[in-house]
DNA sequence: TGAAATGTTGGGGCG
DNA sequence: ACGCCCCAACATTTC
């Protein structure tokens, strides 16, 4: 092996310039060759195409702060183990570094590569970032991995490190030759359907979008989320899920911005409203450290016996959810805020998802699909989790018989009524009393608000009682079974 | 980060 | 003054 300080740096879900530990590295090297490998069906989970969108874009960005800096991204297909070979051996590189991902297949390959290039190359390496805590480092007293949340993220907190984020490294050296790059518009990661426009008007992907998005919350929606995060009819939340599944942002970089702004606020200590938004972060890292250690939670529950629950899939009723169609106002409204945003607010994914499961009796399986291909932020371990979660199957899941009441849920924490006018105009004449429960209006009133049950809004597609009933019912079989 | 049924308490209307 | 009922408000239990 020739000695040449080149190094390949292999771009994947950390698609950002500042606190990037294997950019610095390769910078120190020498020459350094950004690829970013676009993986094969076999590699990864295929993408979603919200997410498609998302990384066509996100890449872009990436493309041009890399130009700013004298270097180019070159674009490569997988399969992943071939192009990073190919890369190497075009480049004369004897180096190639990354950040670790998590999934099952992800840290098979990366063991893979360390076992076929550490013989080859000088320097090979997978470094650490995308989450705070390694999922492997963490163990409960009796050594198995922690199923719990609250004892989980305590010894997280203690572990974690108290490392500054890296900045992006400068005067990176470039190398005289460049290989070739095949197109990021050859690979038609943009829908052919005009459904994105709404995702082009609502998001920045990238990590200059990242910052700003994380500079806007660093203020008053910080100190007011404690009370405004379960309200989406407010930008009550952070809004940063997409950048950090993306890595336009690094966990380390929240942390640590959090960290400032308590301090230059004088506002520390663990009593702090503000370190409610942390424990999110949190959740993030307890659905990638369950992944890691019960990868086949991704299909399967975790919790066996909900094998046998008594599922009554109609595709009609999948179909109605998918529209925002089911007659349950703020369900159609977080459904169509998603189709439009490729986004849903927290609070209303978990009534969605309880009205798909409970209410419908669809396997939560079939959700997360949905979820997957139209969320911008899909991630693989957190929808995982979050299904599972609601599903009552999954790891400190809600219990089977918490089912939420989508209608006085809406009112609860939509009390205005501004969240389902914006997302079911038809229905936004209706008085706030009626709003989440047009059936129950009186046939004036419709009129006055120019509804028409059947026609302008479905009647739903469920009694609320005798759906609730049923799964509690299906919940009792299952236990028998 | 539930909802609904059931139980308890206390004020007020009323005969 | 008293008992009775109703019901809101809150607490507890159950799914």
């Amino acid at each position: 092996m020739k000695k040449t300080g080149k190094t390949v740096v292999w771009f994947r879900r950390d698609l950002r310039l500042s606190d990037h530990a294997p950019l610095v590295a390769a910078a120190q090297r020498g020459q350094v060759i950004p690829v970013y490998i676009l993986p094969s069906e076999a590699d990864e989970e295929s993408l979603g195409a919200a997410s498609k969108w998302w990384l066509h874009h996100s890449l872009k960005q990436l493309e041009r702060a890399l130009e700013a800096k004298g270097l180019r991204l070159i674009y490569r297909s997988g399969p992943l183990l071939q192009a990073l070979d190919e890369i190497c051996q075009e480049t004369d590189a004897d180096g190639l570094v990354w950040h670790r991902l998590y999934e099952k297949r992800s840290v098979e390959i990366e063991d893979l590569i360390l076992q076929r290039f550490r013989e080859r190359l000088d320097f090979v390496e997978g470094f650490p970032g995308s989450l705070l805590v390694e999922p492997w480092s963490l163990m409960n007293q009796s050594g198995s991995p922690f199923k719990v949340f609250t004892p989980f993220w305590k010894r997280c907190i203690q572990r974690l490190s108290p490392a500054r984020p890296l900045p992006s490294p400068r005067g990176i050296e470039s190398p005289t030759n460049w290989p070739r790059s095949e197109g990021l518009d050859d690979w038609r990661l943009l829908p052919s359907i005009p459904w994105a426009d709404g995702l082009s008007l609502e998001w920045q992907p990238g990590e200059q979008g990242a910052l700003a998005q994380l500079d806007a919350l660093l203020g008053e929606r910080l100190l007011a989320y404690y009370d405004e995060r379960n309200r989406p009819d407010h930008e009550g939340t952070s809004r940063l899920s997409p950048y950090l599944h993306f890595g336009e942002l690094s966990p380390r970089q929240i942390w640590a911005a959090l960290d400032s702004f308590a301090i230059r606020n004088g506002i520390g200590g663990l009593t702090w409203k503000g370190w409610q938004f942390v424990s999110e972060l949190g959740w993030r890292e307890f659905a990638a450290y369950l992944l890691y250690h019960f990868p086949s939670t991704v299909s399967e529950p975790l919790r066996a016996e909900f094998k046998h629950y008594p599922w009554d899939s109609k595709k009609t009723h999948l179909k109605a959810w998918q529209q925002g169609q089911t007659g349950y106002p703020m369900v159609d409204a977080g459904m169509r805020e998603l189709w439009h945003m490729g986004w849903m607010h927290n609070r209303v994914r978990m009534i969605v998802a309880s009205f798909l499961i409970k209410h419908l009796l669809v396997p939560w399986q079939d959700g997360a699909a949905w979820f997957w291909d139209t969320l911008v932020d899909a991630d693989l371990a957190s929808n995982t989790l979050g299904w599972q979660w609601t599903a009552g199957c999954g790891a400190d899941a809600a219990p089977y018989f918490r089912i939420f009441n989508p209608i006085t849920q809406g009112e609860k924490f939509d009390p205005n009524g501004d969240y389902v006018r914006r997302w079911v105009p038809e229905l936004a004449s209706l008085p706030d009393k009626y709003l989440n429960r047009p059936w129950e209006a009186p046939v004036d009133v419709l009129r006055a608000g120019k509804v028409t049950l059947g026609l302008d809004y479905p009647h739903p597609v469920v009694d609320h009682p005798f759906a609730r009933q049923r799964a509690l019912d299906g919940y009792a079989k299952m236990r028998n079974a």
